[in-house]
DNA sequence: CCCCATTACGTAGCACGTAACAATG
DNA sequence: CATTGTTACGTGCTACGTAATGGGG
């Protein structure tokens, strides 16, 4: 058995059981990739891809079962690899991220750039996804990171920290009646016309529950997956807006009054989310620090060793997150 | 990287860092080891071992944490390898066991006796010891399964699950004064001088919480490791024995006194452990099946998939052990 | 007829073994 | 001087690429 054996059946089950694409993926011949998954087939005495006629037609029960292996096998290969890096070269590699519209252009920018300054040769790369797209690839190992604060929970085996605790902001015209109010109800909310993130997006969830507490009915007239797209049909007198409150910023949108409404909803919990089985560089400790600074080196590594969902709840629950 | 180049740092790091043992243990030839290991060393941009002069002195603390995973790795290959196994000869391969004197000798024979019947072509292997040495033997992956009573728990990274719980018995000699007793007190007990277990065997520690419980002082003026030892020096009238109540066979026990005392004790819980990392064969199942018939393959496999403490414990909870 | 996997075959690289060498106690 | 790790060198295996072959849809 050699790694580059699993790397081939690995790869071959990820391009849809196409040996020629997953030949082109791993830069090599195709007649290979079909020898050495024989040769292993034939060394471990078991079918991995049954095969109609010429094709592959499916994976193998033992099959599946021998490339989930050969997968975590593949990964802490990596991790080897990272172990090599950080001793040689600590501050040189790659940061990947996948996070929400609402991290990457309201939370992020100053986390990112005292993070570029302070290591220059760290290629960093930012996916930004819907909250299940990047959760599927921190869950895949696509990218380090998943900073979100929906839809984390769904990947059970990632690690979720907390980072910080939001609530909402409401957004009106300058010229709109609810202008001069310094505070607002639920009740006078629910008269006007809103305008707030689609469902599955930045903390949606918690802005029904709170309506649906006392039997209201909102009418929500236009969903976004953005505040930028909020703030837009707000500005056009849609409706008034409902966004997460860092979503707001007082110069670029003096146009607009916001209301802060932090004590009609549940406060959401923005999260980093990792594979607990990814060898975490230097680099990346400090990024996480830089995010959230509650989550030190020492903390990190607590909760990577806190497999359980409870153990993980009890480190947590003692500190007290930053509130934005 | 090669995984010839993991096995080696791994048996280097095994054998004292004594590369000539380590390759002679690998069937290959010295200098070969050598010169993998500094070429993984190269590859990796990172020395493993630090030399002093010809001498490999110690890990380097990046070599240490690339040898752990390249453990984890080997294991893994390993798991690859049964997994071809059990599709291609799922009657074939081997079980060890590691296991106490009172398991082998008196619990397990029947169980080790159906399974060759139903599995001749298994090799079966089983090891005696102590609590911690077998505890020790089956954390490092020396044997599939670690059946004991206790120390146990002391790694935490073995998945456990209860078997049966089983109390004690007293023992005496056919004409002691207590023979005629259907029943005894714990200040009863106490007037006698008694033969047991060493500390760390065989439940040893809840039969001493039991007197100090009652602030008594037993006199024991004799332990050994395993009832057989205990039986003999009963008879010799050493004192009177405490037992497990699974040692006492009414057939070649006949001129002793078996006195059931499971009221004056907390029951002891006997436990088969593993690795969660391992890949358990079908036989392995049935084997645990046979020795405890509630561990299911089923349950076996829910076990194996809890990491954390409690939902382990909360998913025997449930189940009532039989009782011996 | 195109797509795709397998077979055939030649080559280049490399892992491994033997032998010689160096350093350490 | 015995033990141990490294360097040097030759060889045999094999992984890989090119080319040819064969099935399926």
């Amino acid at each position: 058995m050699k790694l580059q054996q699993l790397r081939y059946i690995w790869e071959v089950s990820r391009r849809d059981l196409n040996i020629s694409r997953a030949a082109d993926a791993l830069h090599t011949s195709q007649p290979g990739v079909s020898k050495q998954i024989r040769q292993l087939e034939n060394e471990l005495g078991v079918e991995i891809f049954t095969r109609t006629g010429k094709n592959l037609s499916r994976v193998s029960l033992a099959g599946q079962a021998i490339i989930d292996v050969a997968g975590d096998i593949l990964s802490k290969v990596d991790q080897i690899r990272d172990i090599g890096r950080e001793h040689s070269a600590p501050h040189q590699g790659s940061l990947s991220l996948a996070t929400t519209h609402t991290q990457s252009r309201y939370v992020l920018p100053p986390v990112i750039t005292a993070f570029i300054e302070k290591y220059p040769d760290v290629a960093l790369h930012m996916h930004q996804g819907t909250p299940m797209q990047i959760s599927r690839m921190v869950s895949e190992g696509t990218v380090d990171f998943a900073i979100a604060t929906e839809a984390l929970e769904h990947y059970s085996d990632l690690v979720m920290m907390p980072c910080y605790s939001w609530n909402r902001a409401l957004l009106v015209p300058g010229d709109h009646e609810l202008a001069k109010c310094s505070t607002v109800s639920l009740e006078q909310i629910s008269r006007f016309p809103i305008v707030t993130y689609t469902f599955g997006f930045t903390g949606r969830s918690k802005l029904d529950e709170a309506f649906a507490a006392l039997n209201l009915q909102p009418r929500v007239v236009f969903t976004a997956a953005d505040a930028d797209v909020i703030k837009t049909y707000v500005r056009l007198g849609l409706g008034i807006g409902i966004v997460a409150n860092m979503a707001f910023d007082a110069r670029a949108d003096s146009d607009l009054v916001a209301i802060d409404v932090g004590h009609l909803f549940q406060p959401s919990i923005a999260k980093i989310g990792f594979r607990p089985d990814s060898f975490l560089r230097g680099y990346m400790y400090d990024f996480i620090e830089l995010f959230a600074p509650h989550l030190t080196h020492e903390v990190v590594e607590e909760a990577c060793r806190c497999r359980g969902e409870e153990s993980l709840n009890s480190l947590f629950a003692s500190l007290d997150l930053p509130i934005i």
